[in-house]
DNA sequence: GCACAGGTAGATT
DNA sequence: AATCTACCTGTG
């Protein structure tokens, strides 16, 4: 039975937020699973529904009526890695002598890496591959349609990896993944057969983590890297796409280097939170602020 | 109609 | 080892 949302609440333990950094967060590419409504953004995870709303500079959050709100806090905290200090890693940047990072943390400042469930994190990067961010999120709604168990409002929460084994590769064709369908399917099999190995893979070291996932159909240094960063945590993985090369051809001035050259660079020049400068400088680059 | 979109894998040079 | 190219579908 659906069931309407409560009333809404402040988030006590809230992090620090704009409403730039806020808005950048949930919705900025990091995840796929947030809608912009009126006033408020709704997500899903696992198996939280939440609405969230930045107000009189802090965050507040509704729920399906039912659902406890203690638990729903707890499992925030989590989703935004609150037990990791952003403020001192932006900090520890190299922003002082980097005026494009400067610039781009200046403008999304208190932007967080998100700590999203690993399984469906690397779900979501498999449907990500040339597309659109609004077409991402449609193909994940659909496949969640299909496929996904039913949350507290009546929406459906990502499909687990062995409920896509069983669906097959037709029903995920028909969710528009097109070629993706083929490698999702085969990933899915794959895991199937392998009890464990996807919890093993997201605590093992992160070459090895990284080693792992590239073992996946479909999966390259890029989907590999978002998993790592968005799914696990791994502020040193730096995932390069189309407009993070852009980013660093134009304003680094770095023409006709190779991605592994470019890996090196991003390692070298900004650390070992390199991932969350690579964040700060997509929000930038979307938004116009710097060449990309 | 056609290029392009948060890539990857396999073929070709 | 570097550089094509096919792969689906929606959008402008």
């Amino acid at each position: 039975m659906p069931k309407p949302f409560g009333a809404w609440q402040v988030w006590k333990d809230a992090p620090t937020f704009s409403a730039t950094s806020f808005a950048e967060t949930i919705d900025g590419g990091q995840a796929f699973r947030w809608q912009r409504k009126e006033n408020f953004y709704e997500g899903r995870w696992d198996k939280n529904v939440v609405r969230l709303r930045f107000n009189n500079k802090q965050i507040e959050f509704a729920i399906p009526q039912g659902s406890d709100p203690e638990l729903t806090q707890q499992n925030l905290t989590s989703y935004f890695a609150c037990d990791v200090d952003f403020a001192r890693l932006a900090d520890a940047l190299p922003w002082r002598n980097d005026p494009v990072l400067d610039t781009a943390i200046q403008h999304f400042s208190g932007l967080r890496i998100l700590r999203q469930p690993f399984a469906e994190t690397l779900f979501c990067f498999l449907c990500s591959s040339t597309k659109q961010i609004p077409q991402i999120k449609a193909i994940c709604d659909a496949v969640a349609l299909d496929m996904g168990e039913t949350l507290a409002d009546g929406s459906h929460a990502l499909p687990t990896w062995a409920a896509i084994a069983e669906a097959g590769e037709t029903r995920l064709r028909a969710a528009k993944l097109g070629y993706r369908a083929r490698y999702i399917y085969q990933t899915a099999r794959f895991l199937a057969e392998r009890p464990g190995w996807l919890e093993s893979t997201e605590v093992a070291p992160t070459e090895e983590a990284r080693a792992r996932l590239l073992e996946l159909p479909g999966v390259g240094r890029k989907i590999a890297d978002c998993t790592l960063l968005f799914g696990a945590g791994r502020l040193e993985a730096f995932p390069i796409d189309t407009w993070v090369e852009k980013i660093l051809t134009h304003s680094y001035q770095l023409e006709g280097w190779k991605l592994t050259q470019l890996q090196d660079f991003a390692r070298i020049h900004f650390g070992n939170s390199s991932g969350y400068a690579q964040q700060y400088l997509f929000a930038a680059a979307r938004a116009g602020l710097i060449r990309s």
